[in-house]
DNA sequence: TCCATGCGTTCCACTGAGCGGGACACTGCC
DNA sequence: GGCAGTGTCCCGCTCAGTGGAACGCATGGA
């Protein structure tokens, strides 16, 4: 059971929001885990691809310690779900369409995202730049949705990934106003990512502080150089934050539009808190 | 073992293309399906939740033919792997955001929507409607990327959806130029949508035949009342299509640019194929 | 107010389903 | 040709997953 918190509102669908147990990132731990055995090595198997693309059967057997026999028939059972496929082409495994189409659902229900669509589509009109609605899971941030700026050429896939919270604007403004998620970020540890990463626990205190003050999250370069987001809170009725929305764009561009992108983000944000708690 | 069917080419990563025993459609066929037993049953669970947003242990047991404590366990494993939560207010169960993380790896790696994105966007840009991207799986189209026309007000969520084949540009075009998947719909019946949705065999071959002659498949309010596509077909290098790209726009918008935005698809869409097949 | 009926959750004993080991055919490489 | 890989299939043992029953808690009607 995912530990039931102190959820004021529930508009964050994501219930394991901060305490979640362990959601294996570089490598899944097997085992680990309640219930069923063979369900939670099924899930073990999908896990893998999050790292892989591609992946044979004894390739998944060494990963997750079991007898190639058992994750052979994992693999048959799973495909005939359609949550992976079999490449005809290498005869390896990969995730599969019907996944994709459960993943869709289960994004196009969420309710924070319904009502945040068409303030993300009026700011990405007002500011040209491409938007985006991450949520706090947990020590991560998750972009639930992302409405490309209306001029960029190459429509980029980072939609529904998961993105460490001391890398992104979203992630230190939720960080900035919930506690737990940003003592979550510290148990977890700064994964460098560019050379201007935030990699130690004072830099990210120093970045909430700053966070606290200015009421948005900013990045320069620190998840992707030369890019730059800023990002504002939405928070329940205690006034823990949540979920953030935020705007991207090319740091030269960025950094003039700064103080006006920030008070629309604000104001943005603030609104759709209301509408969330309501 | 989903069967293997002799596909020239890879860029469909659906393998399960046609035919895929069976995907349960309105209520999921229990116990049907290889392999691990407990596996399938957490996957029919999941399915549940494709035909309701939220749902109970009880109301689960009682649709998959389970004990309580069955569903309540398979509910519990799939909840610490985040592919579903549990809604603190109401008690019930949901998709979890890790399945949209999953499914959203899933399409971003499909090899033929990331040859299909330059364009469609440029489809879109020429075009100033919305475009899809379609692929074909069972008896039905899923919508594996769409975007949104820059004028649309309002960000609608179809994407990942899935479609019978007969009610959409993109099945009809796919089925026209597949044999096999124009039977698979066959079989499969011509559930009504709107008024104008085809209803039988007869007119769903007269449609096949026109779409043959011109090379798109048209629909008019056909899904949507007042809403209208173009599709053209992506093929292997048998002939055989295997996914479709799309226009859609409001009826009246469409009528008049038929003639252009069909040459601009299937000049598109040829490109496509021969970029997919090489 | 009390009982009835629904819910979700927990426990427990039985048994059959899922486990690993091993055998097999096939491929590619030294 | 052997060797080291692979994916697939089979089989017997045993433990994991099953359903039933019991529990506490809501809700609602009598």
């Amino acid at each position: 059971m995912t530990a039931t918190l102190p959820l004021t509102s529930d508009v964050l669908r994501t219930v394991s929001c901060v305490t979640t147990p362990k959601r294996p990132q570089p490598i899944p731990e097997r085992g680990a885990g309640e219930g069923l055995k063979s369900v939670a090595t099924a899930l073990d198997v999908l896990e893998c691809f999050a790292v892989d693309d591609e992946l044979g059967v004894s390739d998944i057997a060494r990963r997750l310690g079991i007898a190639k026999s058992t994750a052979h028939r994992l693999l048959t059972t799973l495909c005939s779900r359609g949550m992976t496929e079999k490449n005809p082409e290498s005869g390896l495994y990969r995730l599969g369409m019907h996944l994709f189409e459960l993943g869709q659902l289960a994004q196009a229900r969420l309710r924070l995202r319904q009502l945040a669509l068409p303030m993300l589509g009026e700011l990405r009109a007002v500011t040209g730049h491409t938007v985006h609605l991450g949520v706090a899971d947990g020590a991560d941030v998750v972009h639930a949705e992302r409405l490309d700026s209306p001029d960029s050429v190459r429509v980029m896939g980072t939609m529904g990934r998961r993105f460490p919270a001391h890398c992104t604007a979203t992630g230190k403004v939720i960080a900035a106003f919930n506690p737990d998620f940003a003592e979550a970020r510290r148990r977890a540890g700064f994964p460098p990512r560019t050379r201007m990463t935030i990699r130690t626990a004072a830099d990210f205190d120093q970045a909430l502080a700053t966070t606290r003050r200015l009421g948005v999250g900013i990045v320069h370069g620190e998840a992707v150089i030369g890019m730059s987001s800023v990002a504002a809170p939405v928070r329940d009725l205690s006034g823990k934050a949540y979920a953030a929305i935020s705007v991207a764009a090319p740091t030269l561009v960025l950094r003039p539009e700064l103080e006006r992108t920030s008070r629309l983000l604000i104001s943005a944000a603030r609104q759709l808190s209301r509408m969330a708690a309501g």
